[in-house]
DNA sequence: TTGTAAGCGTTATCAG
DNA sequence: CTGATAACGCTTACAA
């Protein structure tokens, strides 16, 4: 077993004092000899030497570490969140330390629990198995910093989401605009406030065209994963007057595809699909996945962001970020003739 | 600014010392009245004490912490790898900080030193974007256990692998028995062991039943994403002698499917296609994709025993675990009539 | 049954 | 320019 090098050994290399050593590592050395300077910093490379973080952070108070937690990395939404906070953690040296919760609160509490003990700055919640109420309360006597979004969005403190109301508009009127008059949303068994929004956007503009939300919308529940979209098509096939349905996201979307197929319902001649959340895959389907489009990457980038600018900053005023949506139309969506 | 409970102001309420608290705390109490143990104990959670982990691991020089490199977690076999290791992990009390390398060397190997520099105990790597002589040259000092899956297979040490030669026989055979004589291979830009020995198994499977590889296999590579597939098929339809293609994974699959249904070339009637990983998206892409299975979860979990018993045992001999692999054979491949 | 004190590897203060 | 020395919060011999 090969013992650590540590500070001392590589003191003692240089013939300095730790203190030398520390200071120049840490970039305070400009009052020590070039020489002394080079010296030091050579030996670092040579001798690979790596501060020991515990040692480090015991001291400092600090771990440069954020937690994120997800609902399921499977998801692709999730993980192109991911990759945009992984990202600009990375600009400000900052390691992101990921959990996927896969909706189970248990397990949620956990993995917060966890994270506190290590002594995160930060944490970016997306997932909302347990409510605000009780992150706060674990997290707040911490000191730790967090930021709610997507699943988890509150109204106040800082705020990064996208529009998901105008999201859900946008999904309704294409629908109108190709006269679709008897509808189907399926929608989540749990919904979360952004959920609910979108809905509310998507409802508001139906009941703006004379589309009666008791008599020509059906609403089906299911989880919000490709079988739970599979699985919904058993009761969207008992409706057979509806001639386009909304899927809350394109994971189900991609289950409603496989269900219809199996059953030769043609997309979008027999029924118009349209997802949410423009996610890569959308693209690759048979027929393409007509939906709306959040900046995932940008939601996922503005949300470190913000909380690093928070997690440096406490006293900065609330922060506040609204990204903008939009709808993609290909080839899952077309007039209803009926 | 809440300060943190430390070990002193619970030693102090309890009006004991810190070692009696420490102890009783760490469940070797047993030598204290149960008198003092109950009352640290409902003092602990009434002052809402929790152990400073960086103290903690200071001493203890162990931070419970494992690390895994992936190329990708947007890849759906990256992400199931990741349940698998999270779930063993958590049984393990062992927390996985993931990181997803983008085969970028350069980012590999920072993120390899942020995990050395926060001594993880042990690192799976699934990511060839560095070779396993780098990697051994950073780690083996810090005495950090390790283990190369997937990608960045080697043959020393412990060893976790699913059957890749084997995987690769199984893909030939099947569209061998369907009659299928000339054929593409998509395969990656940059070859990994795993790969490698895939294709072996494809190609040796080729030779034994009379196939020349140099003028009835046409190999096309690509970067490993469904847009590398999708681009593939630009070459691909370069031979239309070609009846059947063999895609190195899933995700390139995906692509193709898409690159031939813009060239309106009909799966499988026109052109078999066999995959390789088993994700779950296979399913519910029409037609459903066929593919070699392999037991990603069950991978994941495996890693992740196995590395942690070496971390806990580092004297035991060499584990090798080999997954099975298996033929799936769904709706993309059929018959060659031609 | 309990407490004292040393030590983990680092940074920061302050005196040379 | 440089280096003792304290401090961070914890665990663990070793005493009592």
């Amino acid at each position: 077993m090969v013992r650590k090098v540590t500070i001392n050994d590589l003191a003692q290399a240089a013939g300095t004092s730790v203190t030398t050593v520390s200071q120049i590592l840490n970039g305070k050395g400009d009052r020590f000899s070039a020489d002394t300077r080079k010296r030091v910093l050579n030996l670092k490379v040579e001798m690979n030497y790596v501060p020991d973080f515990n040692a480090r952070n015991l001291i400092m108070k600090s771990a440069q570490t954020i937690g994120v937690l997800v609902p399921n990395v499977g998801n692709p939404f999730f993980s192109e969140l991911i990759k945009g906070i992984q990202t600009i953690a990375r600009e400000n040296q900052f390691i992101p330390i990921i959990f996927s919760s896969n909706h189970d609160a248990e397990l949620e509490k956990y993995y917060l629990e966890k994270l506190v003990e290590r002594s995160v700055s930060g944490l970016i919640i997306a997932s909302a198995a347990i409510t605000a109420e009780v992150i706060d309360e674990i997290l707040n006597p911490n000191n730790i910093k967090y930021l709610l979004i997507d699943e988890n969005t509150v109204e106040a403190g800082d705020t990064v989401q996208t529009d998901d109301y105008h999201g859900g508009q946008l999904a309704a009127q294409h629908l109108i605009d190709l006269h679709h008059k008897k509808i189907a949303m399926i929608i989540s068994d749990s919904l979360t406030n952004n959920l609910r929004r979108r809905l509310q956007g998507f409802e508001d503009v139906c009941i703006k065209n004379d589309i009666d939300l008791k008599t020509d919308i059906v609403k089906i529940a299911s989880p919000m994963t490709k079988r739970g979209g599979y699985e919904a098509v058993t009761e969207l096939v008992k409706h057979p007057e509806v001639t386009a349905v909304f899927t809350i996201n394109d994971e189900m979307a991609v289950g409603v595809y496989r269900g219809l197929r199996e059953r030769k319902i043609d997309i979008p001649n027999d029924l118009s699909v349209i997802g949410y959340d423009g996610i890569e895959w959308g693209e690759y389907f048979s027929p393409k996945l007509t939906t709306i489009r959040q900046p995932i990457i940008e939601l996922g980038k503005k949300s470190a962001e913000v909380l690093l600018n928070r997690v440096n900053n406490p006293k900065v005023k609330t922060q506040t970020v609204n990204l903008p949506v939009e709808l993609v139309a290909r080839e899952s969506t077309t007039q209803n003739t009926k």
